[in-house]
DNA sequence: CACAGCCTTGACAACGTTGTCGAAGGCGCG
DNA sequence: CGCGCCTTCGACAACGTTGTCAAGGCTGTG
């Protein structure tokens, strides 16, 4: 039997798209048994002749039938996939997550449904809206606006766990800002710094608001005073006027300590813009090029393979025990010392960071 | 009639994902009317009484209803997910890619499934496989082993689109690799280069070698004679001694184009870690910190979003007229000088990039 | 006042699959 | 040789939704 040129009667010219998937029945008929016996072989059940088996496997093949999922999971009342949603892929932080999240779904089978809020409140709800809708099998998210009593409501349709930024009564993966900034802090103060900036961004999420407890709580510890005017917290898209002028001026700060990736860049920019000597720096986040530079970039590393592994595996444990009670897993930092954070105060660094010529 | 409290007869303490979801007949049977009714209302379609409206969707609240997108597009003959497959998340240039068309998937209302191959063949067809299942309204690809006749195959069930590498007789959406190529090395050609280094990645697609005939092609207009031992293709993850040797000979070149941004990474390291003297460096594809060096490393820019708008608007196009034509979609690059690019063979830069001491 | 026509609503089937149950046939054993 | 059990298979219903069609009430007009 010819597996090529399958007449349909039907003289189109080229088939795209045009005729109607195979269905179970086809496959059925061509194979002269029931549909209830294609679903047995298809789904590898046990109880089919090898014969019988064979007849359907060739109809399969011949028709290029696929089960349709959305019919399966409708009548086997789940789904095999799980949504993410997060502020926006071109994150490399998310990214990274993304990508090991799907890595283990695929493992097991799952599909991903991938979605993104921009940062922005009501796009999220829209989101969360539509995902409901999917009868997901589970739910990771970086929560932006959503409220504690929304995401119960949903955690009611199918597990949820946060990732990055907790919820009260929800299920979290997040990092230890807190205790990442206070070694980040104790690390300057080690090596000598007392005058030590803190470069924030402004966001909505109380990540860099921790950080920046931790920053003090650090400073308290070492007795140093906290000097509001060496905190420079900046605006996604604003002028980063303030941290120039806190890096030029006289008693700039001998180390700082940057709350986030782009924050980070953003005061490398700096320094090599405004061709500045080089403070001691430590970054919170790696970033791709942070060892392309001599000195290398200290940093925290809130590894977010490690996230991510722990956030599915949460979700899995979620989905075995839906009234498990929630949980609020802190995933572990640790300072990858490439040079820059291990600086002295009186290393004289002309040479800016960056800089040819 | 207050909408706190549902009273649903059993005292579960915690009502975690135990209750079934609502479906329509129960908002039917709350509302005192049928469920085609509340199919209406849900749908917005016209017809319906407006107090018959508001006691469904008071009902629709009260019981939190959300349609089944599964049983909807089930019975609609028609998914509202598009499918998109890539290489991995973490290139930042599908990132891009992916952001762009879930944010475009959204103005539309559909919901983009996500899938990666991690550039493997056998991963990548277990995806298609999965993909196909889901009855997507249409398909994003970055192809990695799969053939045409595969994708031909696909195309019956719903519209493809390759973006990034093409395949003959399926729509695509790619970058002139070769005449960027060519206009990059007219550039080094143009500042006086004679000594024209590639270095390429070695990778299973024809991109790099489509860039490595452009390079040739602008040699040979330029009367240069092509010199192997200036190209250089690195594996993935191999070691990049070669490049080393070839950036270090005294003979050195004096103006590098790199094929790709992991390229351009490796050079930059190599240049910073051997304290070599900077060359005329062009890049193929922009990446995030080309500008903080100085001088800022000159780019073509394959712009991730101009491609996704491209791919995700030729992908409506199909699933509008499915019969249609494939099309090969080319879209322009642009040189994006910095300083790199522009710097002459006799320019003296002893300070390796990114050094600090 | 009768009848046509519109507006609103509901009963029913169907999308493609799988779970349930029962039927048919073969085989072993008494 | 007959009975019962096991194996293999099929008919049917159901998952939750929407499209089709028709019923019923109401309004307008001759």
């Amino acid at each position: 039997m010819d597996h090529e040129q399958t007449s349909s009667g039907s003289s189109d010219v080229v088939p795209t798209s045009s005729a109607r998937h195979a269905r179970i029945t086809d496959v059925a008929k061509l194979a002269g048994v029931s549909m209830k016996t294609v679903s047995r072989v298809v789904n590898g059940e046990a109880g089919v002749l090898p014969g019988t088996r064979d007849r359907v496997l060739a109809a399969v093949a011949e028709l290029g039938f696929v089960p349709d999922s959305r019919a399966r999971s409708l009548k086997r009342g789940g789904t095999d996939t799980i949504g993410i949603l997060i502020d926006a892929i071109s994150d490399p932080f998310f990214a990274a997550l993304v990508s090991v999240v799907e890595e283990l779904a695929l493992e097991r089978g799952l599909s991903v449904l991938f979605a993104s809020t921009g940062y922005d409140g009501r796009r999220e709800r829209e989101q969360l809206a539509r995902l409901t809708g999917d009868r997901l099998r589970g739910l990771i998210l970086a929560p932006v606006d959503v409220t504690t009593p929304e995401l119960t409501a949903l955690r009611r349709r199918f597990p949820v766990v946060c990732v990055d930024r907790a919820r009260e009564g929800i299920d979290s993966v997040v990092v230890d800002d807190f205790g990442a900034t206070v070694q980040a802090v104790r690390a300057f103060v080690a090596h000598g710094h007392r005058r030590i900036a803190f470069i924030g961004e402004h966001t909505p999420y109380p990540t860099v608001a921790t950080r920046l407890e931790g920053y003090r709580a650090a400073l308290d510890e070492a007795g140093i005073t906290f000097d509001q005017s060496l905190v420079v917290e900046q605006g996604r898209h604003r002028e980063e006027r303030s941290l120039t002028e806190l890096l030029r001026r006289p008693d700039a700060p001998t180390a700082v300590f940057s709350a986030t990736s782009p924050a980070t860049i953003a005061v490398i920019n700096t320094i090599s813009a405004e061709h500045l000597r080089m403070p001691a720096l430590i970054s919170f986040g790696d970033f791709e090029f942070a060892d392309v530079f001599t000195p290398g970039i200290t940093c925290v590393d809130q590894d977010p393979r490690l996230i991510g592994q722990a956030t599915f595996r949460r979700l899995l444990d979620l989905v075995d025990d839906a009234a498990a009670e929630p949980e609020h897993v802190v995933v572990p930092t640790h300072l990858i010392t490439r040079g820059s954070g291990e600086l002295a105060p009186d290393d004289d660094l002309p040479a800016p960071i960056g800089a040819l010529r």
